[in-house]
DNA sequence: AACGCTATTGCAAACTATTTGCATCTGTCA
DNA sequence: TGACAGATGCAAATAGTTTGCAATAGCGTT
């Protein structure tokens, strides 16, 4: 995995092509988020980066989010709770199995299912810009122990 | 394709069932849904249904199509416009893939993706609940007309 | 056909997630 | 270091959805 820092000078770079600055906020969300190994939501980004600088806001965050999502630095996900949630692009392609149970995040990826879904595509006539393949699971092994008006 | 009285009348037994009432909101709620072709969100459906009676709220609207959810009577798409789109849930299952400049949807069904969905989702050691499977595409022939900053 | 009980409705207000206007502040580059 | 444009914080604005409450209307019973 690549470095923090290093990941953080480039998009510095990123950032100076386009015009634009980093700022002591942008540094900061950008540390939370490569420190991050689950989805969080903006929320749960500024929650995390206001430790580190009580004068954050979360409308920098959400701008912010907007912006790395513009600059492919980051991936949003709409999963089934309703907010969109975030992890950085730095690392392959991959799909997301969310446990019903825990709300826990699993990632995985599968070329044959990619290409069954380019063909069926064809087929339609349609080629793949992008898609989105989220599993629903449950754990083997742990019955309908759900908690009742849990999602 | 069932008959929208026939699908109506089955509706109001499941809800006489469950000790709940048969309403003209909801009578004319289902009709709307049934004879839409396409994914309406709680506005759509609103707006149709308004046509036919101007006293109906919107507030209705969504606490119909919550119990409708509940009930199975319909399934909820979250695509990533942000808002919840509706489609009556009896018909087979299918995923969907979306035209990214027109906003069209169009439906597909693969036992062949399920088939590893399920493959996969064991080998992480879950059985599947439910998924949702979206592509998001571009109609063949029709090259990078995209809009700039559109996503 | 009328009665009563309780589910359901309409309305407005509340909520949640996200965006935006604006005055102020701060990177950057000369 | 100074100037300019981009970025920030705050509060207010949006958009979608939910909810409290008083009034209304299904539906089983009489």
């Amino acid at each position: 995995m690549k470095g923090i820092d290093q990941r953080v000078t480039e998009f510095e770079h990123q950032l100076r092509k386009a015009g634009l600055r980093m700022t002591q906020q942008r540094r900061l969300i950008l540390r939370v988020l490569a420190e991050a190994d689950d989805h969080p939501d903006a929320k749960g980004i500024f929650t995390r980066a206001f430790l580190h600088d009580p004068t954050l806001s979360l409308s920098t965050v959400y701008r912010t989010m907007k912006l790395l999502e513009t600059q492919g630095a980051i991936e949003r996900h709409a999963f089934e709770d309703g907010v969109s949630r975030y992890e950085h692009a730095d690392q392959q392609h991959h799909d997301h199995l969310i446990d019903v149970e825990t709300g826990q995040v699993v990632e995985f990826s599968s070329p044959e299912i990619e290409a069954l879904q380019a063909k069926i595509a064809a087929e339609l006539g349609y080629e793949i810009v992008r898609h989105k393949l989220e599993l629903y699971g449950r754990k083997l092994g742990r019955k309908g122990r759900r908690k009742p008006g849990e999602g």
